[in-house]
RNA sequence: GCCGGGAUGGCGAAAUUGGUAGACGCAAGGGACUUAAAAUCCCUCGAUAGCGAUAUCGUACCGGUUCGAGUCCGGUUCUCGGCACCA
């Protein structure tokens, strides 16, 4: 052992003994508890930043302390591997895709192996490997075999600078989440996954995550955007045709005054043509057409619409209205169609002003403040029924149901469930991805490339124009397939996958990573899934999370795995901020954890990141903080080194003889009950961290005393590098060894609190007056409660304060507190 | 607008079940050691008054429950995040 703490040199030298033994590497094994921890696979950019170790470190952390603890910890890590960056890349620096992300790969994984994670990295997953992504292409024409995928002609959301199609989820305030540009509106025959077939199951089974953080289930509930209502069909005047409306308020049906459709209706085609209107509807038609999602979208802009001449028919009142079409009706919701309620639906209530349009309140308020007969904003809250016939005086929650149950009995209204959540768009116009297995035959249609020709390989030949249709287009054979069915010629797919399916069932592979007959074992995936507990960023709380849940979900029906959701526990740790923003190049305020790494040590950077917040919170990066941990590593450094070469040898038994020996180890022994407690129960790294720096404030003072007890001292010494082994493993190593001890640090057992060390003999009591702190007094410990009162009331001081006044009443927790209440 | 978090010293934060508010650390100030500096060690560190023991106030604001409230209840303000013309 070096006097000085070198953190570079002891932590290369642990790092190269840990991998010479292997000791991450971790098999199935029955007789052990499992614990499956995840942290979020990287993107390979090329370089770690601090969010990254930040995720890592905590995750690291409860590995460690489990595997200690004598759980059979699966930790991995891998690479989300696939993307455009890597494409971009490709073009500019006119390379392959694949050897800018193989060397970025290559550089991750040192500077992750340099932080001193303990991955088994015998179970890396490269998502764009051909072993990886073969899985891909097979578990594809699973979902297609059961009807799961399929490609239709649709206006999809198309990012003009990506240029590329992109999913619901991927438009972010109508804008590409990746660049920020405007997304437009292009018809184009894509893939889709049926995800709204899973709509209610990944609703409903949000309830059965109670470890999950709650504002991540509401994101996903409101994402999914489940409501339901009825469905009325309308009778149009002077046609056979009929609309049929969507409704949550079948209540409010005898204040419908008018109608809108979708311009985009088909049925409004259909109506326009022959309605008198056709002129002033196109022209409404192509003013809609022209506008962005976002300026159409806007909530402050003023209604608009036309009218198309025709009259529905309200099936209830048996009164004519005026059929419209209007641009806040939109055409994937609910029929395209809306009944206009302006008393009771705040955009009709504006529609209608805007057109002169009755205004028929339906439902009183029964309040002061509201007046029906003159509103000035539609009432939308509940109230009891008017205007509305046989249905007068009920309460309007209840008319929802009994109108809609006599409309049903005359066959023109149904109860009916509506989704936000649109089918999974998964066509990306992009190279660097996994290829849709999938050929087009001119006789049978779109059919999948046979299992036994999988993978099909991303081609080589191909043109990075970063343009218009997929490059895989320019491939002179890769399209040239074979028709399963009848084996004649046959176009092949040029689109790839999103590559938000790699990571839909990354986590699976993992538990089987090397599999050549399987996506994985299902026996192998039995034992380790679920993940027991997930750690990642919030930014996917939709996203990737969600679709993480409807795969797991598919493969569920599959009877591929055994459970029907994949992560049991999630943690969305907080972001890395400089001077209050997050670290970003043009802001200027990167840290690099390399820089951080190369002048204090990984140890360092693990151990501020953790000490700085509590996961979940905001981090500021302080670069005085960050001395401030070295500064506390050094310490301990220092006081193993100065304790070492009189502890290493001295038995680990003791009794306790003097007050300070009781002291020493009852910080001992509560640093490990609370470092054990917040590390796997509460994720509270900060208080674990600040109970360790606690015991060794005690042993400094304690090793400064005439009298002191080695063998508490040696076991302290032992217990303290073991407790702080997983937060800073590197430094512990080389402090066990200098401590005399055998094997690693990181593969000793999880020291125990001894609970007797716990127990004082004296405690301090204090004492309030009317709830007000008095007095503080040194009471013996275990006392019953009228011991402990009148221990505490015999006192002096007590006395002192009760003199002359009347005491009404007392009140007391033993050994901790008193209460005198005085009049 | 709807939904979900927050608000505690100069700063990051503790207070786990209603029971000592500010643990632990950073910064700051003072001191020891040193020719000097670094490193290290010791002390002070919410506000006000006081030499002091101590007293009063203090967890965004107003009110309530309670012997006792940072914690529970009602209301208000500010703030962060998500969703939003979804009928």
């Amino acid at each position: 052992m070096k006097e000085r703490y070198d953190a570079q040199a002891i932590e290369v030298k642990w790092q190269k003994r840990w991998a010479e033994a292997d000791i991450f590497r971790v098999t199935e094994d029955p007789e052990k508890k499992k614990y499956y921890l995840l942290e979020m696979f990287p993107y390979p950019s090329g370089n770690l930043h601090m969010g990254h170790v930040r995720n890592y470190s905590i995750g690291d952390v409860v590995a460690r302390t489990l595997k200690m603890q004598g759980y059979n910890v699966l930790h991995p890590m891998g690479y989300d591997s696939f993307g455009l960056p890597a494409e971009n890349a490709a073009i500019k620096h006119d390379t392959h895709p694949a050897v800018w992300t193989s060397s970025n790969i290559d550089n991750m994984n040192m500077q992750l192996k340099r932080l001193g994670f303990s991955y088994d990295w015998e179970r890396e997953v490269q998502t764009y490997r051909p072993d990886y992504y073969r899985w891909m292409q097979w578990l594809f024409i699973e979902f297609w075999k059961r009807g799961l995928a399929y490609k239709k002609e649709n206006p999809v959301n198309w990012c003009p600078s990506c240029q590329t199609v992109l999913a619901n989820e991927q438009v972010v305030d109508g804008k590409c989440e990746r660049c920020g540009t405007e997304v437009t509106k292009k018809n184009l025959s894509q893939w889709y996954l049926k995800i709204t077939d899973y709509a209610d199951r990944l609703l409903d089974d949000l309830d059965e995550l109670p470890g999950w953080p709650e504002k991540v289930k509401t994101m996903q509930r409101n994402w999914i955007g489940r409501s339901e209502g009825t469905e009325v069909e309308f009778k149009i005047k002077g046609s056979d045709k009929t609309v049929t409306v969507f409704t949550t308020r079948a209540d409010t049906l005898f204040g419908t005054s008018f109608m809108v459709l979708s311009p985009e209706l088909p049925l409004a085609e259909e109506l326009i043509a022959s309605g008198g209107f056709e002129k002033e509807c196109r022209e409404y038609q192509e003013q809609v057409r022209r506008m962005s999602d976002i300026e159409r979208t806007s909530l402050s802009k003023e209604k608009t619409g036309q009218f198309t001449g025709w009259y529905a028919v309200n099936p209830l009142t048996e009164k004519e209205i005026p059929i419209y079409i209007a641009d806040y009706v939109l055409l994937g919701y609910g029929t395209g169609a809306v009944m206009g309620v302006p008393a009771h639906d705040q955009r009709d209530f504006e529609f209608a002003t805007k057109f002169g349009l009755d205004i028929i309140p339906v439902v009183d308020p029964g309040r002061d403040d509201v007046d029906v007969n003159d509103l000035k904003a539609a009432f939308e809250a509940e109230g009891r029924m008017i205007n509305s016939g046989k249905y007068d005086g009920m309460e309007n929650e209840a008319a929802i149901a009994a109108i809609r149950e006599d409309l049903e009995k005359r066959g023109i209204a149904k109860k009916t469930v509506n989704y936000k959540l649109r089918d999974w768009l998964i066509s990306r116009q992009r190279y660097w991805g996994c290829p849709i297995p999938m050929v087009y035959c001119e006789e049978h249609g779109w059919q999948p490339v046979p299992e036994d020709q999988l993978p099909v390989l991303l081609p080589t030949d191909v043109e990075f124009t970063g343009k218009g249709e997929s490059p895989i287009a320019t491939s002179k054979s890769f399209q040239n397939g074979v028709c399963p069915i009848c084996g004649k010629p046959a176009k092949r797919e040029v689109d790839t996958m999103d590559t938000f399916l790699d990571s839909s069932w990354y986590f699976l592979r993992y538990c089987d990573p090397k599999n050549e007959s399987e996506a994985f074992s299902k026996e192998k995936v039995d034992y380790w899934m679920n993940v027991d507990q997930y750690i990642g960023g919030i930014e996917h709380a939709i996203l990737h999370l969600l679709y993480s849940r409807f795969f797991t979900k598919v493969l569920y029906d599959m009877g591929l795995v055994s459970c029907e959701e994949p992560f049991k526990n999630l943690l969305t740790q907080g972001m890395v901020l400089k001077d209050g923003s997050k670290m970003s190049k043009s802001l200027g305020n990167v840290v690099a954890p390399d820089e951080i790494v190369e002048k204090y040590g990984a140890d360092t950077a693990r151990l501020f990141i953790l000490f700085a917040a509590p996961p979940e919170k905001e981090l500021e990066w302080s670069d005085t903080g960050v001395d401030g941990s070295f500064r506390f590593l050094s310490r301990v450094y220092r006081l193993v080194y100065e304790l070492a070469p009189q502890v290493a040898s001295v038995p680990r038994t003791y009794t306790l003889e003097t007050k300070e020996d009781k002291q020493l180890a009852f910080a001992l022994n509560s640093a490990i009950k609370r470092v054990s407690a917040d590390v796997t129960g509460r994720f509270n790294f900060n208080t674990a961290i600040s109970a360790v720096m606690e015991l060794v404030n005690t042993m400094y003072s304690y090793k400064e005393l005439d009298d002191i007890n080695l063998g508490l001292l040696a076991d302290a010494c032992d217990k303290l590098v073991l407790m702080l082994c997983p937060f800073v493993p590197h430094i512990c190593e080389e402090l066990w060894e200098g401590l005399g001890r055998e094997g690693f640090a990181s593969e000793q057992p999880w020291p125990e609190c001894d609970e007797s060390a716990l127990v004082k003999d004296m405690v301090l009591a204090v004492v309030q007056v009317n709830g007000k702190l008095r007095a503080r007094i040194d009471v013996p410990s275990g006392l019953s409660k009228e011991d402990f009162e009148a221990y505490v009331l015999a006192s002096d001081e007590v006395k002192a304060l009760t003199e002359g006044k009347n005491v009404v009443k007392v009140i007391s927790v033993p050994g901790k507190l008193l209460n005198i209440v005085i009049k």
